[in-house]
DNA sequence: CCTGCCCTCAACCATTCGGTTGACGGGCGC
DNA sequence: GCGCCCGTCAACCGAATGGTTGAGGGCAGG
């Protein structure tokens, strides 16, 4: 039996080259390319593939985690394998969180890429030796837990703003940011805004 | 006459997907391939191509901006073109400065990237729209130019380093430090460290 | 209903930071 | 040589930041 594969990567060059490779594969069969997450959503419920390829950073649209989250949710829902450029903390535990099952990076092989998809057809995980070690350590001392509001302050605080520029973009007053800075900075484990800036974009939480 | 290309990039699936492309282009052929900038010096050095297609992030070894000026300073010198996922102004203009007859990005349609390698060879420059546009904006507002010392201090400041550390690590005192990042300060016409790190990434000057 | 968490705000303090002015030596080009 | 820029350093000031304690309201879950 085939494995029925819809590539979803914003490169036209990219989907051409993984149809190459996989065309190469014994029993891989693309039924589909789509070059945003919401084409890639339309296309899945209806050619109902087996398993989705997908990039995380898809250009304009929705990102690769909510595509996968998107597809998982589907009925039949298809197996998701994140291959993307990067590999920034916050996206790998996020796609991973998201459902996927699978995240390899673009510098692999292509055999190890054929294999991942035979492994997620068969309804289980493939990561690269790296990526499993990478979530086990993440699994250790896991990213830290930023509640909503928290978020929308290091974002504005990647950004570069002041204490009393993200008071006003959120319309608290200033003591509601520090607050909210102390409680980052200690969960973050920095004690400066600099280094929270720093961990923000490390971390990919930007 | 035909055209011969050498392809650099660190992604397999991603040369298979140009070498797909370009094979269905008239009159280019592809003489070789290389997954780092210091197997592309060697082989532009042997096999004397025409155009030179390389990625900007080259995983572990040289950059494609440093690759780009290497290959440029051989003799015969290949046209260079740049085919890249990023567009972080300071690689482009980098590139630009050292040589590259062209900036890509990997979102464009294949038909581009064929008629740019023709361009190339040419002797020409490629530019999309939007890089064009980039370019002279670029010109009008020049990045501020940093001097080394300044340079250093900044890649300090982006890792969320404090002024007393960076004296520390680059041997001076404080008061140096604080000259610098004044300095520094308003050449990127912020006024404050946490925006200077802000361009710093938003820039690609990290 | 009560406990815990999140968001909000306040007052206080020590430290750091941003900005200024001024200064000295060295290298580089004219 | 002379000027100019770079890198180094100093002293000073006001403002922003980091860290603390404390406190009130709201809302979800047990």
């Amino acid at each position: 039996m085939t494995v029925s594969v819809l590539l979803v990567d914003d490169h036209p060059v990219v989907r051409t080259g993984l149809r190459a490779v996989l065309d190469a594969g014994d029993g891989i069969t693309i039924v589909g390319e789509a070059a945003t997450g919401e084409e890639a959503i339309t296309l899945t419920s209806h050619l109902n593939p087996d398993v989705v390829l997908c990039d995380l950073r898809l250009g304009e649209g929705i990102g690769g985690v909510e595509t996968t989250a998107a597809l998982r949710s589907l009925d039949p829902a298809p197996a998701v394998l994140i291959l993307t450029t990067f590999d920034r903390d916050a996206e790998v535990f996020g796609a991973i969180e998201a459902g996927a099952a699978g995240y390899l990076l673009k510098e692999v092989a292509p055999e190890v890429i054929v294999e991942a998809i035979r492994q997620a057809a068969r309804g289980g995980m493939y990561l690269t030796p790296d990526m499993s070690a990478r979530v086990v350590q993440g699994m250790r001392n896991p990213l830290p837990k930023l509640t909503g509001r928290e978020l929308e302050v290091l974002k504005l605080l990647a950004t570069g703003a002041t204490n009393r520029e993200m008071a006003r973009s959120l319309f608290v007053t200033e003591a509601t940011i520090k607050s909210h800075l102390v409680h980052i900075f200690t969960k973050l484990g920095v004690d400066s805004r600099a280094r929270a800036i720093h961990v923000a974009w490390e971390t990919g939480l930007v």
